[in-house]
Order: C-alpha cells, then structure tokens, then sequence
DNA sequence: TGAATAGTGTCTTTCAGACAATATGCC
DNA sequence: GGCATATTGTCTGAAAGACACTATTCA
C-alpha cells in the first residue's frame, strides 16, 4: 500500500478525517413532505433520531457510497439521486473530524418499503413540518436539502422524482403545494407545467371516487433537465 | 489498520480518505474569464498544471481549509468565496484515496496580486477558452465551476465578485458578455439590472478617453443575494 | 339528480427582446 | 466640429397571474 517515493509524497502520513455521507430521503405521504430518520443505537447521539449515512469505502465513489446507503436503510434503489453538500465543521461529530458529504434522494412513497427485519420504532418517515431534534448538524443538513428542493421545482423537472410513474395532474400540483407551502391556481398549474413539454398524456384514467376520472400523465424524461 | 468488529465504536481505526479542498479562482482579465492555475513540483502529474488546493487540516472547517488555501496561493483574502461539490472518484488521485471539496472565489482583477516570490513561470491565470492540459479530474472541476458562475449569474447578485467597488454599467455589462458568451443589447441590459434593485449609483463618474464620461455604480450588497 | 373532482379560456399585467437616436466629454 | 462612448424609450410577443364555469362519473 506504500507509495516508493514514500519519504516525499506518502500523503497517509498525514492525519485524516473519516467522511461519511449522510441521506435525506424525501417522499410524500399524507399530503406532507416527509423525509427518512433513524434512531441511532449508539454512542454519540444515542436514542435520537439521524439522517442515515454511513463511511465511505475505500474503493468506492461517493455516489456509490450514497447509492449502498440508501439500498441498506430504505430498501431504495434507482430513485434520484443528488449530492446536496459538504458539512466539514470540526467539532460536528464528537468522536474524531467526520466530514460528512450529503445527498439527496427522492421516492414516491409507492417506491420505497422500509424492509421488515427492521424494527419499525427504530425507523421512520417524519413529516418535514414536525422534526423531532436530530443528531449532530443534521437539521441544518434537512433545512439546506428543503431549500435545495424547493428552489429545483421551479427550474426543472425534479417532480418525477416524488411521484409514480403515472399521475394525474391533480396529484402532480399537490406535489408542488406541499413543497412550495403555498395554493396554486389549477388552470395556471396546468397551462404552464403543459407548455414545459415535460409531460406525456398516458391512456389511462384514475378511477377513484364518485366523480370525473382523471387522465393520468407521465414525465417523458426522468432524468433531471433544467427548463428556463 | 484492519477492521475488527471491536472497531465499530472507535471510528478511527476504518481506514480513512485523505481529504483536500481544490479553489477554483476567477477573475476577468483582457475581455476574458480566467483562472488561477499552479504549476505541480511534485509527483503526480509534476510539471503539469493545476487547481491550488492542499489538505484539509484536522482543526479547520472546509471554508476555513479553503480560505487558508486561497490566500497561501494568490494572496487573496476577503473575496467571495462558496463552496462547489465534492469530487470522490476512488481513482481520481494515484497516490491514495483523495476525496476533493471544490470551492470557487471570484475576484476583481484589483485585487489579486500573485506573492512577489512566486516564480511567475509556476503560477498565473489561465483564460477558460485556453486551458492547458490539467492534473487529476481539474478539468472537470473547472467545467461544473464554469456552469455554476454563469447559472449563478441569472439569478444572483454574485457579479459583485468580479467588479471593482464601483464600475460602469458597461463594465458589468462585460462580465455578463464574457460569462455568457454572447452579446447583450445594451438598453435592454440597463433596463433589466437597474430594476433588479441590486445596484446603487455613485457620485462619481469614469473619466476615461475622449469621450462622455460614465456614471459608475455599485453593488448594494456585497453579499451573496437570489433574485426571482 | 346531487356530490365530487376533472377540465377548460379570457383578460390583464409584467417581463424579455428587438430596435436607433441623442448626450456629453475630449481633442 | 469630429470622435468615441454613455444614455435613453417604444413596440411587440410571451409568459404569469387573477378569475368561474362546464364536464364526467358514481351513488
């Protein structure tokens, strides 16, 4: 593992701080924004509630590290997924410098199931509104993450991420009212998120109630694309 | 250095990246968008050019870290200065695992003066349109910069990073031609930045050349403001 | 036919973009 | 007066926002 020029550039001389990544994994449920938290069983923080994350391998990319979190926490795979930011202050872990890279991660909540083995008291969804106090810097983590999301809705199709794969548009502008924290008018709601392209009509229709049924859509594209 | 389970509570045995911060320095210099570059002494990629960056010292945050860094190689100090994204690649260093947070400065070309001892063969600004071949992943260290600032530039006040205190309208009018690669109409570019609010004028007008003189104007904040 | 939600169009205001003539200073 | 850059306003088209009625299904 030593590099022959060892006397001169043997950077694992110098000390190192340990980096994790830590996960916000948003969905909506219940018409709130909700997003992934875990109970930590261990010392520091122990018995409070924390964004799950975890140390990054050796031989593995951050993405990848982001993307081994989330399968093992949540059960989660193939949603989007986004580097938010790096929270680096010294003391933000008691234990040793932990510079911990965030991301994010979007789900419909049809796609995620959290698995069985896992004690349900021990993780949970919790509504963005009515945070418990959570561990480390992680609040400060989940309030950048919201911003993060929030101004992205504006400027690109970043939607998909939270909603089926077929969707009415009543479902699709909830999407946007509970982020957005605010009312938006239906006939502008869906002149402008029309005009974007963004969406494909499907042939079906949701059936659901005593009343008109709803023509599903679909996002043509579910990669992120920014409009404007 | 091996994991053992016992391992689990102490952090500090996992094997650890080395984690650095790389600045990406901008600045407007002859009609165009430059940035700072270092001639690498050492093995790898010696004699090849490179971001300024260094190690992240175990007492410092990653702003500080960079702040350190920015001054130690251009003398720059009190310029705007934001995080980028963190570059991970496993492989991206060849001597160990590297894990690199990006940070990009901008600064009035008034402001920077490259240390007298630098031996000027080994460090200086670069134009973007005209890179040499770079160490590591700079390259697209340097591209994602590239779109941040100029996606930045649409919605935020962040010009005042590249203007002096006070300066024309067609000197701002510059930077935004520059960044954004294209020509803008002059009355509609006027129009649009006054009614941002984000300016004030000055009493002072730019003598310069025989011709009228221009009212020079300033940034109302000189910190970071979204617009829209 | 009543209840519930889906779906639709117009008007007004605001903003972006195209476009050219006058103003002011120096020589 | 000539030169060089600064400064200014109108028109047009597109998009955003306010606003209310009709359509469809099921019970």
């Amino acid at each position: 593992m030593m590099n022959t020029d060892a006397s001169k550039y043997d950077v694992t001389k110098f000390d190192r701080p340990s980096v994790t990544v830590d996960l916000l994994l948003f969905t909506i449920e219940d018409e709130e924004l909700k997003i992934l938290l875990i109970k930590r069983k261990e010392w520091p923080f122990e018995g409070m509630w924390a964004l799950p994350g975890g140390f990054v391998q050796m031989d593995e990319s951050l993405d990848q590290a982001a993307k081994r979190e989330l399968r093992e926490e949540s059960g989660v795979k193939n949603v989007f997924l986004e580097q938010l930011y790096t929270f680096g202050e010294p003391k933000r872990d008691p234990r040793t410098r932990v510079i911990t890279v965030a991301y994010y991660a979007l789900a419909a909540s049809e796609e995620w199931n959290l698995k069985a083995s896992t004690d349900a008291s021990e993780v949970g969804f919790f509504s963005v509104k009515e945070l418990p106090e959570l561990a480390f810097d992680h609040k400060e983590i989940v309030e950048y993450g919201i911003d993060r999301l929030r101004s992205k809705l504006g400027y690109s199709n970043i939607a998909f991420g939270l909603v089926p794969e077929e969707f009415s548009l009543t479902n699709l502008q909830k999407v946007y009212e509970i982020i957005l924290g605010k009312n938006i008018d239906k006939r502008n709601f869906r002149k402008k998120i029309l005009s974007t392209g963004l969406l494909s009509p499907t042939t079906h229709k949701q059936m659901k109630g005593a009343h008109r049924p709803a023509l599903l859509y679909k996002f043509s594209s579910r990669k992120l694309i920014n409009i404007d």
